[in-house]
DNA sequence: CTTATTATTAGGAATCATTACTAATAATTA
DNA sequence: TAATTATTAGTAATGATTCCTAATAATAAG
């Protein structure tokens, strides 16, 4: 992002990464920000924004765009996949390896076919997390099932 | 989403059903508001994001959320995958057949491994566009590559 | 066909996450 | 220690989307 300019390390930017590192929930910036005030109670929501920003230009944390209007964000930039809860939102880390599967043959397959420079893909598990299974019984389940997109088949 | 209460079948729903259909580069809200005003120039931006909501819970058209801050819809509402061009948010089909690959068993694994309820996943290529691959020449590449979350493994 | 019912509309206001702006501050450099 | 300038706090602005309300029009009932 920044890669060429300056770069200074300044308190908030500190507290936080080390905020988004502790959290292992995925949070979104407004959960960072409160977080991150118990220690800097001064510090503004413009420069969590901006810092999250940069950390994920650096390529210490990384960002998370989930089927919610709400940005999120991850300490752990190693490669694995997520499960969204499509009705709370909350996102989890999937225990499924990365490498254990071929999409990077489809990538390769892709790069082929298409004109497109093809350097990544991103995988996400829809599903409801089991608090909400509880809540709802099945009834959100059905309402929101036809709104998803690349659901490669329901059950 | 409403699939309880009576429905009707408005001149307004049927154009930006029509209009959603019809395109096959899976336009923004805006983009299907101003198609749709050619025909009905009264329309209200509202009615546009409304509809698409109505439809989208009848399963007559899928929403897709990009990693772009802006939503787009899909008229083709059978499984495929899509290719995001991180540069200016254009979404294309992959050609890919959903069914060729193994998805579905790690979606079987993870229902299994974890307390979710997985119905779905959701499968997205994150790479440069023709155009903007010229464009660009491999500058904004390495800059936005840090950002990405979910590339199992850059090339 | 006419009237009654009520889902839907147009238009504009409100919301919510995020970004932009600016003078003041503080991390680095000289 | 002083000079430079990236960064900050605070706030205003933006932009996509949603909400609200009286008016309209699609369906149902008579």
């Amino acid at each position: 992002m920044k890669s060429d300019k300056p770069y200074r390390l300044t308190r908030q930017r500190e507290v936080i990464l080390e905020e988004v590192r502790k959290a292992c929930h995925h949070p979104t910036a407004d959960e960072i920000y409160e977080n991150v005030r118990k220690k800097l109670p001064h510090i503004s929501l413009g420069t969590v924004y901006r810092n999250l920003d940069v950390l994920a230009g650096f390529g210490l944390i990384k960002k998370i765009e989930p089927d919610f209007p709400q940005m999120r964000f991850d300490g752990n930039t190693k490669e694995h996949y997520h499960i969204t809860c499509l009705h709370c939102g909350m996102i989890e880390d999937a225990p499924i390896e990365p490498s254990g599967n071929s999409l990077k043959n489809l990538e390769n397959a892709l790069g082929n076919l298409t004109k497109h420079g093809i350097f990544g893909h991103k995988l996400e598990f829809i599903g409801l997390c089991s608090k909400c299974r509880e809540k709802e019984n099945g009834r959100f389940y059905k309402e929101k099932l036809n709104e998803c997109i690349d659901t490669g088949g329901f059950k």
